[in-house]
DNA sequence: CTCCTAATCTGAATGATGTCAAGATAGAGG
DNA sequence: CCTCTATCTTGACATCATTCAGATTAGGAG
């Protein structure tokens, strides 16, 4: 179908076309909504509102659906990613560099919950141009594994993935009971918890030595 | 369009009420459709359509849409409780307890992906009938809890919840991305690297005497 | 046994959604 | 200037959740 981008140089300040960039701009409409709304789920016609276009006009631009929230779920993931950079860098001990990485992860999803969800909707990995999104979620995984391993240089290599793939469960699990609030009626000051459960997870990839 | 079931005088001996006991087989549809589909979200309209009533007719057993799912993951609770308990039963060791839990837990979400999911979906946690889900929910906690706690005698017991949280949290985040096949590209044989991440997840439990 | 009340179910209606099929439009290239 | 094509709009269809008024029935009161 139709594919076709970078028209001229987008020399033009403003919009030059019937919208300019609709394609960005659905993002960047979709992208605010889920930042507003808590949970709920955004509906295709509410983003082209947002983006000011007729409710089918997104179907030029995005197969589906789906394919717009794959779309929202990439740049988040491009996200995590700075974030995990910009937190393991600068720290001067192997240690303290996957504490910082676990705990950016743990902030990233307290501070965009629904755009963390969105990140992992089943029906968009299932998308059909998911090639972008699974490029960024593999780079995300691997900044957690090169830790792992450089943490553990005296484990077999095929446990290197094995731990790492479960510290990232761990996280991805608190991130998301977190969100859920399903342990607020546990813990009423959260923060220090997750400090502490961070500490648990860094701890069991160093432990993680096989029995 | 609509559904005519037994309209004449109770041809058989089945239904002797206009349904009988429609909310019991409300839930019974809801969990055989969630059984079949994988993934896919259910529509009350079929619920009913399934149970032999009209659409409307869920209405007056169930607030809403969510207060059925409720019921629904309530009964996902009790299941895995069940499973839980089952699995502890007849372990010499504390340490093989919990591993067995972990092993149940995560088969659990694995042998019924999507009502594993339906157990932790957001708006049915805020249904306005969900004491009955806090109450399974936590009694499944508490069987965890309850060995952590064991497994740790020396340390402090505020620590006890946090670590629990977490081996929970690691659990829930293993058999979510299980599910959704994000680690299957990185491990085609995953039944081994699940007992391998339980394992490292249960060492985590005795490992987490804090720094 | 009859009749009445309240619980139970049906059918239509409302407003919203995802998706598709034709028409309209505006910029690009000849 | 005129055509071509990607882009956008309108209209339509099927489905959904939810509500409401009315029909039906169960089970107790008389």
């Amino acid at each position: 179908m139709p594919r076709a981008k970078g028209r001229q140089p987008v020399s033009s300040p403003r919009i030059g076309y019937h919208h300019g960039d609709l394609r960005r701009a659905l993002i960047e409409a979709a992208l605010s909504l889920v930042a507003e709304r808590r949970g709920a789920d955004l509906s295709l016609r509410e983003v082209a509102r947002r983006a000011g276009v007729s409710y089918a006009a997104p179907y030029h631009h995005f197969a589906d659906k789906s394919a717009l929230l794959a779309a929202v779920a990439c740049e988040g993931f491009q996200g995590l990613v700075s974030k995990l950079e910009r937190a393991a860098a600068r720290k001067e001990s192997l240690e303290s560099e996957l504490q910082a990485m676990a705990e950016a992860y743990v902030a990233f999803a307290m501070e965009q919950p629904s755009h963390y969800r969105v990140m992992f909707l089943p029906e968009v990995k299932a998308s059909a141009d998911s090639e972008a999104l699974h490029a960024a979620s593999e780079r995300a995984f691997g900044l957690l594994l090169e830790r792992v391993v450089r943490a553990r240089p005296a484990a077999a290599a095929s446990a290197h993935e094995v731990v790492a793939v479960t510290a990232w469960a761990a996280l991805h699990g608190l991130a998301l009971l977190s969100i859920d609030g399903q342990l607020q009626h546990m813990f009423p000051k959260p923060d220090k918890m997750l400090l502490h459960a961070c500490r648990t997870i860094t701890g069991m990839v160093k432990g993680g030595e096989k029995a």
